[in-house]
DNA sequence: GCGCCGCAATTCGTATCACTATTAAAGAAC
DNA sequence: GTTCTTTAATAGTGATACGAATTGCGGCGC
């Protein structure tokens, strides 16, 4: 969630170089060298290199003896890296990537909670329930905080719960697009009433194993989120 | 779609130590050093180094001092990355994977089909019929490699005309589900004629601007791989 | 003009050394 | 004895230097 570590080197030089490329700030083709890059940042070939063999294996860049290192087209890039994800989050294509990674959201989100309530283990329910009631307790003091917090629980724990590891592996995402919507005042200051009787029907039908019930309820909650990022233009 | 590029170093000890910790052969908490993957490799510091930042960024090990490499619990694995994917649709885990993902195109590709119909440029739309009707073709004529060849064009096409590029860059995924299919044999030798009129109706959809009939038609196709796997075990 | 060849730019791979962070154990204080 | 501090060992981190391999480009020969 929060920035990666910036303890070496090398993660200092991806945190300055990543997003730039992330943004676009180089057009596709574009050439550095490692000695460019070693001047740029003040560090050696070695740290420059490991530097750009993480860039190279999320497929932002190529590096090639004679040639240097060419930025690839956005096309190629591995656009589920959850670091690129968190980079572009961060620069000027904020908004179209919070558009669609939304959309994702909306598409696996309701399978997720199907799934949950077919394959869950039954404690494990009872913590869902749980999560919903604290939203809506927070909900209703008004502590926005709180309520983002627990939110992102609620969408974290029914992807977990699904028991698919893709659709676990969205977690931290989605954690990002909640939190990104909030930071982006995307969010009403006020949870809506009806998103939170969303939230307990996907609560309460996960609980019951009501596939059909749990997936309706999600498909609800995804959609009105979109239509929102939608109305924005 | 095809292996790593094979020409440096690092990649090649990427090659032989990721499908092994992707393999689960070593328990999270796993610890290697630097020094003993130089000697177990034959290579230098930095290659084993470079290899290590790679495995790193993908969250499958992390490194520090005076601890050595360690092996993460899969959980935290970033299991979006295609190379990681790939390893593990090469090893033990195979079926594993491929449910995995069937799923995931189960909930992305109706979405895909709906927002291609909604905003595919004309000449493109044109393109998908084309390749349903080669599809058709070779479906008859029993030419199953080309017919393969055609479904992988068919729904990389569609992703790709969702004009969204989370869903495009799902297409990598999406073919190696499919020849991975194939390959493992859970594909009837001959393509069934409901799943070909299926796709048919997809294309239509698609090029007459018809969300939902995109949508259900295409829901309809994956729901049955879905069904296909499940009746495995 | 066309093909071949060699130059030069750059990465790739190796080797080595000093530095730093981390941990655990030894030792000192109470 | 228990707890805090110091110290030492260990491994990754970062820097530097150099030779090998690769390949785009320009020039030379025919």
């Amino acid at each position: 969630m929060t920035d990666a570590d910036h303890r070496t080197l090398h993660n200092r030089v991806l945190a300055a170089l990543g997003p730039a490329i992330a943004a676009g700030e180089f057009a596709p083709g574009h050439v550095f060298t490692l000695e460019r890059l070693e001047r740029e940042y003040g560090v050696s070939r070695t740290v420059a290199r490991e530097a750009v063999r993480v860039l190279e294996s999320m497929h932002l860049v190529y590096s090639r003896p004679r040639l240097g290192v060419r930025v690839r087209p956005q096309d190629e890039w591995s656009v589920f890296d959850p670091q690129l994800i968190r980079w572009r989050l961060a620069g000027s294509a904020r908004t179209h990537q919070l558009r669609s990674l939304t959309e994702l959201r909306a598409a696996v989100e309701p399978q997720a909670a199907a799934a949950a309530a077919r394959r869950a283990p039954e404690e494990e329910r009872r913590r869902l329930v749980e999560i919903n009631e604290a939203m809506l307790a927070t909900g209703a003091a008004g502590d926005l905080e709180a309520f983002l917090d627990l939110d992102i629980q609620f969408h974290r724990l029914v992807l977990r719960l699904s028991g698919n590891e893709m659709f676990a592996g969205l977690s931290g995402v989605v954690a990002e697009v909640l939190a990104g919507r909030t930071a982006y005042d995307l969010m009403p200051h006020h949870p809506r009433p009806e998103a939170l009787r969303l939230h307990t029907h996907v609560a309460a039908a996960v609980r019951d194993g009501l596939p059909a019930v749990a997936e309706a309820a999600m498909r609800a909650i995804v959609d009105e989120v979109v239509e929102a990022l939608e109305e924005l233009g």
